[in-house]
DNA sequence: TATTGTTATACTCTATAACTATA
DNA sequence: TATAGTTATAGAGTATAACAATA
């Protein structure tokens, strides 16, 4: 990498302006103010800052929580609906899976009905958890309900259901 | 990690129901319905399978392509500068436009104002291919339109610009 | 002292492919 | 043959900390 300062025999490469221009003191988005994966993934950092991410210490990141969550509303869900739920592959729901095993939050247990499957449980533990976890994700959330008006929220949710 | 059936002794750590629940049919989402930070991962996720990932073969992703366009729309723009427009790290900013130097889409000038920075100007190719990349762009983002109306589509960019 | 760019390093999240056991 | 779970592996995308040059 020629990171020289070439000051000379490049200016027909540039397309622009040759002249040491000041950097500019505020930057122009372009095509960025009008895209929507631009302003999506802004939001989720947002949002990640606002401290979802490591959610209560422990390695729990939103993918925990989630299954977490999946597995007390739904007892006896097996791991590749888990995978279907949060959009990921089932291969990275194992993982996810044994860390909540491995807490003592969650238990597998082998389907009779399909043997291939295990059911996943909440234990008394894992939902005391999830009340907990439930609770701090929506004081990280809260402050959604100081940007925006209850209407606007459903609408936010709504409209971004629709891309999903 | 005890992967065994455990079918019983284990029924004081079970919150909900010990039988063997045939695993459920539809899957109850619970808190994650109303999960800003859940539908918004899941509209980056769809966004990225309509092709904004790998945007142009080469090794050009979202942040390639944002810098791209900001150093189009801000001919001398500080690679700090790209950092703040981008949310991530200036260390983060370093490989993006090495990226796009060795591809010679773009070059790096110290800048004589403050020698302490490199002002970053397009090349002619790197006109060409910002022009080509925001067409691709524009159409892995244009199923958008065919989900939401020009108001619909504005509301949502709206809400979401509130966020970040 | 503070800022800009750099390097080295490491971490999180996730996908892919190949395997097993069950269906 | 197809499905559920597993393993090993690899990649993208980022952060952090420490440093040199410059302000």
């Amino acid at each position: 990498m020629s990171r020289t300062e070439s000051s000379t025999g490049t200016a027909d490469r540039m397309s622009v302006s040759l002249p040491d221009l000041p950097a500019p003191t505020s930057v122009n988005l372009g095509l960025l103010s009008s895209s929507l994966a631009f302003h999506v993934r802004k939001a989720q950092l947002a949002l990640q800052r606002r401290g979802l991410r490591n959610i209560s210490a422990m390695h729990v990141g939103p993918a925990e929580f989630g299954a977490l969550v999946l597995c007390e509303q739904n007892p006896g869900m097996a791991q590749f609906q888990i995978a279907a739920a949060l959009d990921i592959d089932k291969a990275s729901v194992v993982a996810i899976i044994d860390r909540l095993e491995e807490l003592g939050w969650l238990l597998r247990r082998r389907s009779n009905h399909d043997r291939r499957r295990y059911g996943l449980y909440l234990t008394a533990e894992g939902a005391r958890q999830a009340q907990v976890l439930r609770t701090q994700a929506e004081e990280a959330e809260s402050f959604a309900h100081d940007i925006f008006s209850p209407d606007e929220l459903n609408q936010l949710l709504g409209l971004l259901a629709r891309l999903g």
